[in-house]
DNA sequence: GATTATTTTTGAAACGATTCAATTCCCTCT
DNA sequence: AGAGGGAATTGAATCGTTTCAAAAATAATC
């Protein structure tokens, strides 16, 4: 059997809540049994067990980000801004990718959950949300009050995107979405619609592709797209970086050139975009400093200050090559 | 407050030990009276508390990954796959970077860790391992009997890389290698030391630089030791694919050519290394295969059957252009 | 030296589940 | 109608901590 606190207490010659107190500091015990407790943990080797603790303490001092996967580059940055806020802050982060069950979160083994995970129904965060838990979303819009709500400034992006390919003289303009479950995507596509709307700009039901954000994906796409039309646009807008540069081999493959017969603008800026050939003109989002804002505002929202932090993370339009 | 077993079963109206067979699936309840308990904890929202319940079970069917951060591109590959096996056997993965305490492991709240993190001491991992929690570590060499290691077949990579240049006719040959706390790292040289010596290459202490892993290190170390010598080798292995791309840039912006004039190759083959320019020669660890083989391994000792699967990960060489 | 403060220590009651052992039901069979 | 037996239900103990309220030990006061 595994070391428990009664262990330690009894080793000391202590009760176990002497021993209980003198381990978590407090000053009420003396220094000198404090002395004969640490030493006695120490030659047992014990640890707490982390259920027990949690479970009478009522908390965990843990936030977990739940995502669907650890596939395409996106996170890491996204990731390593929310680590080191959190860390930095005396909780621990735990990263869940899960498809099916959620225990972490539904099992309330963290005190605030954020959310970029598709799989995750908004009726299951609805239930799993209170006051001893809050959540952040990252990639859906919720009304609850104890779900707050971070989204990318996707329309903003797309505009600006959009914005510079009329500069160049585009007057026909198409657009690679992505699948249909992921809110970002959806809502880059709207942009694109009321932007061409707004602007009278030409486009056509069918120029506008549907893809699934992977690279090979965007390829087969666009591959199919030329193959069965004589027309095409003088620019495509892809609603992440993958696609465009899958995209971009196709329209290459054809013989044609980007982007002097088809420009391409992806969105994202992931780290490969600047290295490929040609290097694609992109809107960078601000991953790292989004992950820090978001993990602030939980904090925030944990420590019972109510946030400010909840702004938008800054985004940049980058041009390269490909337009 | 939040609603526990016990408001399931009196809104059940049945007992709490009732609703607790109910709600898991007892084949001993009636099923009209689980129809009754999960009605009921459907209308309260009922999910049950985590620590409660690992608690009195003590197990939490989680398995648990720990690095050191999610920087650089090659956690997540190796992630995929143990990402695949662990919920493909229904336990659940959560991922920890932490730098100071490791609560997730050393409070047990996961059955089973995989170690990739050179914060966390082996001493302290000595501590927490047991029976009930099995270790499998990817980063440093252990004797205990419950902890498990899994290294990179670093030895025969290096080996390989240098029969290349070998075979391209170089005989004098550096080595950048990565900050000295990473085992693989140091695997690394230390298998480089060797080959050079055994096979009479021309080297010296003085041709080996010494960066941090980063590309920026590399690029640092490179340019500094080309301004300082007047005589170069002309080639060298760095202990990874970003500080080969460092030294690639340093290389090049001194006016000389890769690889004409020295010829460089890398170590992970990360996505980036086929893109850059010139696309680098490397060896390519199968890092999903390696998660997969990882997980399997610690599913097999966690289930009992002792394992087989710890078979060090495949390695191949990819020639492209950097030699 | 008895009384009152002040430190230290401690047993016992939670926390919210699971699960054993005992009880209550409900039938079927003499 | 009573006994016997399987099915269904349940109270109570337990997991390993924390923490309250009370006891014990020590120091201070008159």
């Amino acid at each position: 059997m595994l070391t428990t606190l009664k262990d330690v207490a009894k080793l000391a010659n202590v009760g176990v809540s002497t021993a209980s107190y003198a381990l978590n500091g407090n000053k009420l015990i003396k220094e000198s049994t404090r002395k004969k407790v640490l030493q006695a943990a120490n030659e047992l080797g014990y640890h707490p067990n982390g259920n027990a603790k949690n479970l009478k303490r009522s908390k965990n001092e843990m936030i977990g980000l739940f995502i669907s996967g650890f596939t395409g580059p996106f996170f890491n940055q996204l990731l390593e801004g929310i680590q080191d806020v959190v860390v930095s802050h005396g909780y621990e982060l735990v990263v869940c990718a899960s498809n099916e069950r959620h225990r972490m979160l539904t099992e309330r083994l963290v005190d605030g959950a954020i959310i970029l995970n598709y799989h995750i129904e908004s009726e299951l965060l609805k239930t799993v949300a209170s006051e001893k838990m809050p959540l952040i979303v990252l990639d859906r819009d919720i009304e609850h009050p104890h779900i707050y709500t971070a989204l990318l400034p996707n329309e903003k992006g797309i505009n600006q995107a959009l914005k510079h390919l009329e500069d160049k003289g585009h007057k026909e303009i198409g657009f690679i979405a992505g699948s249909t479950d992921s809110y970002d995507g959806e809502a880059r596509l709207n942009a694109f619609k009321t932007y061409i709307k707004n602007h009278n700009l030409t486009t056509g039901l069918n120029k506008i592709l549907r893809a699934d954000f992977t690279e090979d994906s965007g390829y087969d796409t666009m591959r199919a797209f030329l193959n069965n039309s004589h027309h095409y646009p003088t620019a495509f807008v892809a609603a992440n970086d993958e696609m465009a540069m899958g995209a971009i081999r196709a329209i290459e493959e054809k013989g044609l050139s980007v982007p002097a017969d088809i420009a391409v603008v992806g969105f994202d800026d992931i780290i490969i975009a600047q290295y490929f050939q040609p290097s694609i003109t992109t809107v960078r989002v601000h991953k790292k400093q989004w992950g820090e804002s978001v993990a602030e505002a939980m904090l925030d929202i944990l420590t019972g200050s109510d946030t400010k932090h909840l702004m938008k993370p800054p985004m940049e339009f980058i041009e390269r090559d490909s337009t």
